[in-house]
DNA sequence: TGAATTTACTGAACCGGATAAGTGACGCGA
DNA sequence: TCGCGTCACTTATCCGGTTCAGTAAATTCA
């Protein structure tokens, strides 16, 4: 089966392809009969603009990129890329953006990515995710003037617009919340330490909890993967003085901080409260099920695609702080038994 | 930045494009200095051949896409897509072929997405997944002549090639070793009812599960999700005559299900014992951790991704059928307490 | 040694759109 | 009635690769 082109469209309504193109883009030049007769024709005939064709003569590819930078059995239980990904693809799928996805192992490989992306002119920009201190990426993306959103700040990312959260009013509200049901040793199992939203967990954190009197706040890191929070959790509940309560930054550690809390025999939430950072379907689904920091993380990555999509037309793009995450209690947290 | 083209390479090396596209595509035409010359200055200046000007020249779009057609409430915690996409990967980036991305709401949609992808010349094959039953976008692809490997069969897939998994021989696996610890009474909480290897899967259990005499072996369908999962066990286990045993068709219903056994105040593995078709970090994390079918995703995917790049290729594709997924005894399962 | 073949290139056409520049017809005001 | 501006197009060029046809020089072979 051939592919229709403009070609076909105008020897079929007898006019030129340059008139068809202005046609079909609603550009001036075309009178209103014409146009309507060119476009039912495409209709009729099912013609799609060829998007090589339509990026070679200075268009734009209509694509935009997202490099995963997460071993694969990270990924592959790790509900936050997936919200975001069906976020952004809410905002794409509209306007007929396609979305190129690469999974690569270090940020090295991502700014090469970038670069051949860049080179091949396959997309039109990128996403990018875990924002890092001094982060390579960045000087990358601002040498080669591709436009580009930054998830995970806020940081220092030159010219390129950023979406965050505000992960210290979270951390505040799960703190003050854990504190009014009487809990004193609050501890954290963070995320992949060089990320800098972990950082700014960690510096809220231990703020919130100095400011509340709290000196005992401590935060372990760890890398999002259940093994690992798993051990975290066993390392916290062996001393002594074992916090009362957990905040897990991500819904995986959590669970897997259940899971070794029930190992060891401590009841959740009577000897131990759990509360997740980022709720999921996950959170719901063991038992008890955990109280989270509930964020709308598709409508996170819808905002960032319309930003990405705001910079590729030109638009000035602000810095944008997306709302709080708000805890959704659950039967993971109570009064500390012994309080 | 300017992105350099074959254009700066000529005339930096004093010869036409013509040379320098023969040079680097390993061509005959040019002699080795030549070439050794032209690829040092490649290298030099980063180039990165335009990916709109090579797909329209008649080349390949060194692209493939992927639909996905499930909610996103769902595929943000189904581990199985995020396995299978880092399996792909594996396999295309090796060779630089993008992945193209695109989470669709119907199987009517999905067409769609072909019909635009093939005329736009966005991709150059397709991954198709959840085959159903008088799969509607079978006939599209066919018709396209668009390349696609399809997984999740085996079906009547056309011209297609198809790779699926030996679901007989694994749920024989798991019926057998449930049945030697003891158990009589085993259901199974299925997937979507529509798809085909569902279907297979359902065949594959009652036959196995008549062959060795069980009479009460009931399938209860489902959709994935965790609460659907659960309303499932709850229906299964109000029986008086309640089974000992449940395998579930995914991860996600099987942690659903034991939450609910555990809510419901039975004990597993005492009162009920559980397996999950398709292990994940999720299996290991609940307490008990889970017995489950253990198949290695990224390693299928990755194999679908080499018959999709062959099929690119014109050569010839045939049907595979991957390895049988194998039983990882966990806690979840032992002999019922009252056999 | 001369013809035939091979090698190593060059030049130009082509893919399918976007777009700047050019053209003829028409309407309108002076 | 002439000239000007506007409309509705057409024509031609460009984007950056690939590829075919052509060509001059080098090599092979009788």
């Amino acid at each position: 089966m051939k592919r229709p082109t403009i070609a076909d469209i105008a020897r079929r309504a007898g006019v030129s392809k340059g008139a068809v193109s202005y046609a079909l883009n609603g550009q001036p030049g075309v009178s209103e009969a014409t146009r309507q007769r060119i476009v039912a024709i495409a209709q009729e005939i099912g013609f799609n603009p060829n998007s090589a064709a339509r990026a070679l003569s200075g268009a734009s590819a209509r694509a935009v990129g997202l490099t995963l930078c997460r071993p694969a059995r990270i990924l592959s239980i790790e509900p936050f890329f997936m919200g975001l990904i069906s976020g952004f693809e809410q905002e794409l799928a509209a306007r007929s953006y396609a979305l190129t996805l690469q999974v690569v192992a270090t940020p090295q490989t991502e700014t090469d990515v970038y670069r051949r992306w860049w080179g091949e002119r396959r997309v039109d920009g990128v996403f990018v995710t875990d924002l890092r201190e001094n982060d390579i990426r960045i000087p990358v993306l601002n040498e080669l003037q591709l436009p580009a959103v930054v998830i995970g700040g806020p940081g220092d990312t030159g010219q390129l617009p950023q979406l965050w959260s505000d992960d210290a009013g979270a951390i505040t509200e799960a703190v003050g919340y854990l504190m009014a049901l009487g809990h004193r040793r609050i501890a954290r199992v963070g995320g992949l330490p060089d990320l800098l939203h972990t950082q700014t967990r960690t510096r809220a954190f231990t703020e919130v909890c100095a400011s509340l009197g709290l000196s005992e706040a401590v935060t372990v890191p760890s890398d999002y993967t259940g093994e690992e929070g798993g051990r975290a959790t066993r390392r916290l509940l062996i001393n002594a003085e074992r916090p009362t309560a957990i905040i897990y930054d991500n819904d995986v550690m959590a669970v897997a901080g259940l899971s070794v809390a029930q190992e060891m025999g401590l009841s959740v939430p009577g000897d131990l409260s759990i509360v997740a950072w980022d709720d999921s379907p996950l959170c719901s689904l063991v038992h008890p099920p955990l109280t989270a920091l509930t964020r709308d993380i598709a409508a996170y990555g819808a905002h960032a695609a319309r930003q990405l999509l705001a910079a590729i037309a030109g638009e000035p793009v602000k810095d944008v702080e997306e709302g709080t995450a708000h805890l959704t209690p659950r039967g993971s947290t109570a009064p500390p038994r012994d309080s």
